[in-house]
DNA sequence: GATGAATGAGCCTTCATTCAT
DNA sequence: GATGAATGAAGGCTCATTCAT
C-alpha cells in the first residue's frame, strides 16, 4: 500500500495558511484549498478529520513553532531583563520571516474557531516564559501582576503592531521595533 | 412610518451582533439574521446594500460611538495623565456595558472583512485623542514616539485582556484594570 | 412576496416518483430530481424539511389516497364477500391506473426509509375496512384471525403479483385477477 | 492460504448483510462494509468485481441457501399437502434461524437492484417445488392455476407477515404460523 | 416598504473505485 | 493477496441575493 505523503501533507497545510491569508478565513473552503494545495479535495480528509480539524491543527502547528523560536535558548544566566528583550527581538523576527503563519495565527486566535482549541495545549508551549517572568516578580524586578496583565503589556503591542491590518501605517523598522520593546519593559519593570 | 423604520433597522442591528457573538462570523447567513431580527432576508436589502454592507455598517457604528464614549467629554483643562487614566477608565466601562459590541467589533476587525473599512472614517473619530497625545509630546510628557506605538501600549492591552477568546482567565477587576493603566501610563510617559 | 406554487409542488412530487421508478431509490438524488421537475435543487428545500421528508411525505400521501380509492365508497347493505371482492377489484384498478406511485409504494415500504413512518398515519386510512372484517368475523362469514393474518391472504398475493420487480412473469389479465381474488376468499372465508 | 480466503469473505458477507440491515441499502457504502469487515475497501475488490456484484452475489447466495432449506428433503411418498405444508414450516423456521439474512434478502428484492439478477438462476433452485405444484393440478388436487398465482397465496403471505417492517404488530406464535399455513392451504386447493 | 418564494452557485463531506507498495 | 492512500464525481444542503406580490 501507499504512504501517506509527506510532501502532500505540507502542501495542505501552505495552501491553507497562504490561502487564508488572501482571501480571508471565510471563503477558504477546502475545494479551492484543495486546488491550491494541487491535491484532491477528498485528499485533505485523509490527513485530517474534517476543516475544523485542519484549521485548527494548522494553527496548533504554528502556535507551537512559535513558542519554541521564542524561547528555544533562553540563557538562565543573563539578566531577566536582557532575556525578554532578546525575546521580544526574537518574536519580531520569527513574524518577520514567517509572515504568513503570523497572519494565519492573528486570525485565528481573534475567530470563534478559537474556541475550539485546548488552550492548556498552547499555554504549555509557553511554560519557560511564565518561568522567568516569576523569577522576576520573586526578585523585584517586574511588577507583581498576574501573567496575562504583563504579557499584554510585554508582546501584544507587538502582535498589534506588527498586524497591517490593525496598524496599516507603522513600519517596523528596527528603531519602532527596539522603541516597542523599551516601552514594554517601562511598563512592566517595578 | 419613520420610527417603524428605526425600529425594524435596530432589530436587524443587534441581531446581527448577537448572532456573530454567538455562532462566529461565518456561520452567520443573512437568513439567519433575518430569523433573529423576526423580519425577512429581503427587507435587510432594503437597508443595506449586502451582506458586507451590513456588517461593516454595523463594525462602523459600533466604532463611531466607542469613540464618542471615549473622548466625549476630554477636559482642556486637566493634566494630560488623569484625560489618558480618564478615558482608559471610560474604554473599560464601555466595554463592560456593551460587551456585545465590543465583541462583535474585535472579531471583526481581525478578520478579512476589516479591509473592506475605510480605515480614515474611524481614526477621524478618535482625532481628539491624537491631538491631545501630540499635546503630550509636545510638552515633553509623553514619549516622542509615533501614535500607533503609543496607543498599541497604551489602551491596546485592554482591548487584549478583556477579550476572553485571548484571556479566557483573566479577572477584569477593579484592582487589575487599575494596574493595567498604571502600567500604560509607565509605558508611554517620558 | 411570492405564493407557494401547487403546480411547482406537483412537479417535485411527479419527478420524485418518477425518478425513483427508473432508477431506483438509493440513486435517485435531491439534484437530479429537481432537474427532472425543472426546479432548483434549493426549491425542493422550501417545500420539504430534507430529502428524507419529500419521500416520506410523497409515500404517505399515496398511501392515503389508495385507502381512499379501496373504502371510499363502501356500500354497507352488500354482503361482506362482496364489499371485500369490489375493493379487491378497485384495488387492482387503482394500482392499474396508477402504476407509478404503486411501485414507488412499494419499494419504499420494504426500504428502512419506511422505518421514518408513523405507522398509525397510514393504519387509520385502512380503517373501515379494520370494522368489515371484524364485522365478517362477527357474522361468522370470516376465519377468526388477527387483521394482519386476514390482510396478507386477502389483499397482499394481489400487491405481490402485480409487481413486476418481484413476478415478472405474471400477466395480470381479468382472468387471473378474478382468480386471484377467489383464492383469497377461499384463504379467509370460514 | 484457502481457508483464510474463505474467512475474510465470510467476514465481508457478514458484514454486509448486517450493515444492509442496521443502516439500509442505500446508506452502506464500500468502506463501511470493509470497515465492519476489518477489511481494506481495496480487499472487497478482490472477491468481487465492484459493489453491484457484491449486494448482488450475496443475495443469490441467500436465496440459493434458502432453497435448498425449503426442498432439501422432499419425500416423494407423502401426500402433497403434508409435503407443502412441511415445506411451509421449514420456510417459517428458516427465516426465524436466519432473519438477518431474510430482511436482507427482502430489502434487495424490493429495490433496483434485484434487477440485476438472472431471475431464472434463482427459480431453478424452486423447480422442485414448481414440479410438486405441477403433480398437484395434475392430479386435481390444487386448483388450475399459474405457478406465479399459486405461490403468492402459499408462501408469500408468510413472507409478508414475518416482515416486522410490514407488519410491525404481528405476532409469530406457533398458532399463528398454522393458521396462515391452513388458510393458505384453503386458498390453493382445489 | 415589506415579504416569503425562488434560485444557481457553492458549501463540506463521502462515494466507488484504483493506485502503489 | 492484501493494504491504506488517493481521487474526481457526486452527495445533501445552505448561501447571498432577487423576484413577484
Amino acid at each position: 500500500m501507499r504512504v501517506k505523503d509527506e510532501i502532500k501533507q505540507n502542501a495542505i497545510i501552505e495552501a491553507t495558511v497562504a490561502l487564508v491569508n488572501e482571501i480571508g478565513f471565510a471563503s477558504s473552503s477546502v475545494s479551492k484549498i484543495a486546488k491550491r494545495a494541487n491535491v484532491s479535495p477528498a485528499t485533505i480528509y485523509i490527513y485530517y478529520k474534517n476543516k475544523d480539524d485542519l484549521l485548527v491543527s494548522t494553527y496548533i502547528k504554528i502556535k507551537t513553532c512559535l513558542g519554541e523560536a521564542l524561547m528555544g535558548d533562553f540563557d538562565p544566566s543573563l539578566p531577566v531583563h536582557d532575556t525578554l528583550m532578546n525575546a521580544g527581538a526574537e518574536l519580531f523576527n520569527y513574524i518577520t520571516k514567517h509572515r504568513e503563519l503570523f497572519y494565519f495565527a492573528e486570525q485565528f486566535a481573534n475567530s470563534p474557531y478559537s474556541d475550539l482549541v485546548e488552550k492548556a495545549q498552547i499555554e504549555a508551549a509557553f511554560q519557560p516564559l511564565f518561568e522567568l517572568l516569576q523569577f522576576g516578580i520573586d526578585q523585584k524586578i517586574i511588577k507583581d501582576a498576574p501573567f496575562e496583565l504583563l504579557l499584554a503589556h510585554l508582546y501584544h503591542p507587538i502582535f498589534n503592531l506588527v498586524n497591517p491590518r490593525l496598524n496599516p501605517h507603522f513600519k517596523a523598522t528596527q528603531k519602532n521595533i527596539d522603541l516597542a520593546m523599551s516601552m514594554a519593559w517601562d511598563a512592566i519593570k517595578l
